[in-house]
DNA sequence: GTCTATACTACGATAGAC
DNA sequence: GTCTATCGTAGTATAGAC
């Protein structure tokens, strides 16, 4: 009962957010009684605070075995290092793209723009070991940028792939299309692993600006 | 009125979403009485509606003059398409960067990945100028590419600029600060020049995946 | 552990005074 | 055009039966 719960929050305070979401309608769609919910988290605020725990260890377990495949051992040069980072990149796209993560993804964003004590368990468990590992092999990929600005392109080249998510609705209006099917899908990877490449493998020559 | 309780509706739906939001909370903000919604906007889903309206001629009117400047006339060239793609993206990622935005773009990025009828608004009348003078320039620059995978490539190129919003909290994590003060946001913006200059005149080439 | 019953607060819509 | 008053509904929390 406590797992139906959590995966019916978690889809409730995703698309309805804290406030919008009711502890009635998240323990009927559970098919359970309204003060399960207070034996079980205390109330609505721990509930979301353990719909937050869920997402991160999904996600977590979820990434976990590509994670470990992608990221193990050190690369022998930057092309490498450029590949592995490509490989990060397509594994996070493909989450943006899994029907699977939509309602984890709104959650998520949601918690971006005004953080709660949420998104802390959210970012250690869940992201920073993905982000940390992309700025480590980007480091390798461009010798030729301080560490901050290393961070800075992660965080942009990750962008590329959240906004198959955050952007969803505008991707669709401005490729035509009515949601992002496989082909769609095949599409924007392959240009997000092109316009990556170029980005990872540029020559530091026409960077100053 | 009519003024006060639009903006005080935007940052209220915008934070809350429209479950979430109370019309008696945005009236007692904007100083009236809870009737006064009834009134002008004829409820609280005509007021979501009005509101919807409201920051899409917002945007319109804030980015009517640098769209015309730098998308006025057709380029000479090229290297000169690559430059009004850059300043248009550039355009963008102030707007993103822009405190005034904040409330914007909180509604506009809860309507993206739940579209309602408000989200038909503000893409027809805030963003399909900005993307489709940025697809029409990005054409120029890599004529290599057909309009499917040009369009792709833009989105994506939006995304770096969306991510400094959608991901705001990450972003701050991930370079260490509490907020994107100036000297970040101005790291943020070179990068992303750097990036999108890099792909918009990427030779053909390495390209095929 | 899960349920019913209940207390209390807040919600949105509406009618009618001014 | 703005206010107060009120109605019906739905919210969370809690106590107590089983």
């Amino acid at each position: 009962m406590r797992e139906a719960l959590l995966e019916t929050a978690i889809d409730h305070f995703g698309r309805l957010g804290f406030e919008g979401a009711g502890t009635r309608a998240i323990a009927d769609a559970s098919g359970t009684a309204m003060s399960s919910i207070t034996y079980h988290f205390g109330g609505k605020h721990g509930l979301y605070l353990a719909a937050a725990d869920h997402i991160a260890s999904s996600i977590n377990e979820m990434q976990q075995h590509s994670l470990e495949a992608i990221a193990s051992g050190e690369p022998a040069d930057g092309a490498e290092a450029t590949q592995r980072c490509l490989a990060l990149l397509d594994n996070f796209a493909l989450m943006m793209l899994s029907p699977r993560t939509e309602r984890w993804a709104r959650f998520i964003i949601r918690e971006q723009q005004q953080p709660t004590e949420a998104f802390e368990r959210i970012y250690t468990l869940a992201m920073r070991p993905l982000v940390e590992a992309l700025v480590a092999f980007a480091s390798l990929a461009r010798p030729d940028l301080a560490d901050r600005e290393v961070r800075a392109m992660c965080m942009l080249l990750m962008g590329e792939a959240l906004v198959l998510r955050a952007g969803y609705a505008s991707v669709c209006r401005t490729l035509g299309i009515e949601r992002i099917d496989e082909e769609a899908a095949a599409l924007l990877r392959r240009k997000l692993a092109a316009n990556a490449r170029c980005i990872l493998t540029a020559t530091p020559a026409p960077e100053n600006g």
